[in-house]
DNA sequence: TTGAAAGCGCTAACAG
DNA sequence: CTGTTAGCGCTTTCAA
């Protein structure tokens, strides 16, 4: 059976192609009479338009790209969630793309994106991602980019984000007061720039308790499991082990728990906890745990949105726009 | 500045297109020489081919769609990756699509994906999906199909799945040894083939240690949050309450938690509880949750791997082919 | 209100 | 080894 197409539409109605494309899309220089012709065969045979040679000729492809770190994290299904959500009600298609937190990766994605494939692209940056270079060179092409959650700092690139600066601070400040004096700061990277607004907003309130600074507390950890296991349990059996930990993703969160399991720390009696999450199961972990919860599907909504403001040029220079949303820190057994 | 494409390199080589494009795929049939220069100014210009010309010219696109009930549970996360460390070796794009369980809406999307858009398509059907009619309309379009996971009863499509009914019975035997007289079953749809897989299996066990059968035992939960919580609560807060409950999704181990939670029944003393999930959690749950864990991202890999077996046509005739990875039961405390 | 024709950028068959 | 040419299926002037 070989595909029906404008062409075969045509030939079998007696019309022109063209008549029969514009009465497709339900022009006003068709009469009705047409369009009913051709709607009614259009349905009979099933008809699907050529997605290809329809963005061949309009060079443009109703489809975004979303790259992203991983998708085994909370943050990041839900955010998924909300972009969808935008894209399925402006019909457009979403591709999707795993750095790995791989920075190599992540720029020869969007070197391939030049291609036309897609009308714009939502970016949250891989762990080794350092200058927006790739991502500039992308804009150049014409393709607008958003940012979400893991921006670059010092870009002129649209951007959503939470306060991770106040949110560190907050979440910081609840351990102290719950009794830590050596609060250990679980990073990802030492240049992504939400991890580092986390950061200091952890180094303010330990300036503003005077409490030592102590890089030992500073720890990173990376993409490997394993690494991240060993390195916590590295600083929790030390002499000097810490009382508290902010952990900055989710899945460190976790980490921490199983290595407290495994040293037989009592949570929250001889550490506390606290991270940056939104599981599910926050509440049903033993104990559960305190998080500093990010509106993640508001921050895919958000991202997407101002991605279709930039492609449909509604406002005036949208493209340089950052979006913070609030998060909400959650107190929990663990702290 | 204006894209560079295939004319703006062939005009600048005093070359014809014909030889640019040959040169570009490395073509036998040109120069070294010639090869040399136009990569050379390829990458200069920053070329990069337009997919949707090419797409349209070879008739296929280098794009898969995988459509999904949903992303924020672990299994799908995973096997998402699983999916895509496949595509991206293949250089293959991914297209993602969320039904949210919804079946109009899984319909809407794969009649979309008639539109030469897609080479192939990976699909989990939503909880609603009774019928295969919507699949085969698309593989008599010429599109291949693998299901993954949640596949449908007797269709005759690629499929890759785990053992569901032994992983039913195997976990509700444990229930059973474990003590448990009444098992209550949280299903998510009546017609899933997959959950009633799983739900013959627990039926088996049920009878083969000639446990009375109760229909007050079998919970069918949907896709509100709300409507769960209050059904298992019902069930939990019954004279007649279970001392045992297997989920058959991840979301429904954790709303049983929080029911129990609520509820102040101990997890196991009261109730035990057992999911199938692969919970990155669900060690360190209160109390850690026994589960049956499938292996998502051997699932994702193969289904991909069997999806472009079937577009390579290297296989014969591995349209029907039928994949079952085994799970494996996980004890922990909560049984 | 409809038709004719050009062309989006690329590929592939065929000719030279 | 390189060039010419004819589309892939659709949209969009412009003409009728």
């Amino acid at each position: 059976m070989p595909k029906t197409n404008i062409r075969t539409l045509a030939k079998q109605l007696g019309l022109s192609q063209g008549t029969v494309s514009k009465a497709l899309k339900d022009s006003y220089e068709i009469s009705a009479a047409t369009k009913e012709r051709v709607m009614a065969l259009a349905r009979k045979l099933n008809y699907v338009p050529n997605a290809y040679a329809s963005s061949l000729r309009k060079q443009k492809s109703k489809t975004i790209a979303l790259v992203l770190p991983e998708v085994a994290d909370s943050f990041f299904s839900v955010a998924i969630n909300g972009i969808e959500s935008v894209a399925q009600k402006k019909g457009y298609h979403v591709l999707i793309y795993l750095t790995h937190e791989n920075f190599a990766k992540e720029k020869a994605i969007l070197n391939e994106l030049k291609s036309g494939r897609v009308d714009g692209v939502l970016v949250s940056v891989a762990r080794e991602t350092k200058h927006p270079n790739h991502i500039s060179a992308l804009q150049t092409n014409g393709v607008p980019v958003v940012l979400f959650d893991r921006v670059l700092a010092d870009t002129i690139t649209a951007e959503v984000c939470t306060n991770d600066f106040e949110c560190g601070y907050i979440a910081t400040k609840h351990l102290i007061e719950r009794g830590c004096r050596k609060i250990a700061y679980l990073s990802i990277s030492k240049n992504l720039s939400i991890v580092n607004e986390r950061l200091e907003g952890y180094k303010k309130a330990i300036r503003e308790y005077e409490l030592p600074p102590d890089k030992d507390l500073l720890i990173t950890c990376n993409n490997s499991e394993g690494h991240n296991h060993a390195a916590i349990k590295k600083s929790l059996s030390s002499k000097n082990r810490p009382d508290g930990i902010l952990a900055s993703v989710e899945k460190l969160i976790i980490t921490t728990y199983h290595v407290c399991k495994a040293l037989h720390l009592e949570i929250p009696a001889n550490v506390k906890v606290a991270g940056f999450s939104i599981l599910p199961s926050a509440a049903i972990l033993s104990p559960p745990v305190t998080t500093i919860s990010q509106p993640a599907f508001e921050i895919g909504e958000a991202a997407a949105a101002l991605l279709f403001k930039i492609l449909e040029k509604k406002d005036h220079g949208p493209e340089n726009t950052k979006i913070i949303l609030p998060s909400a820190l959650i107190i929990r057994g663990s702290t």
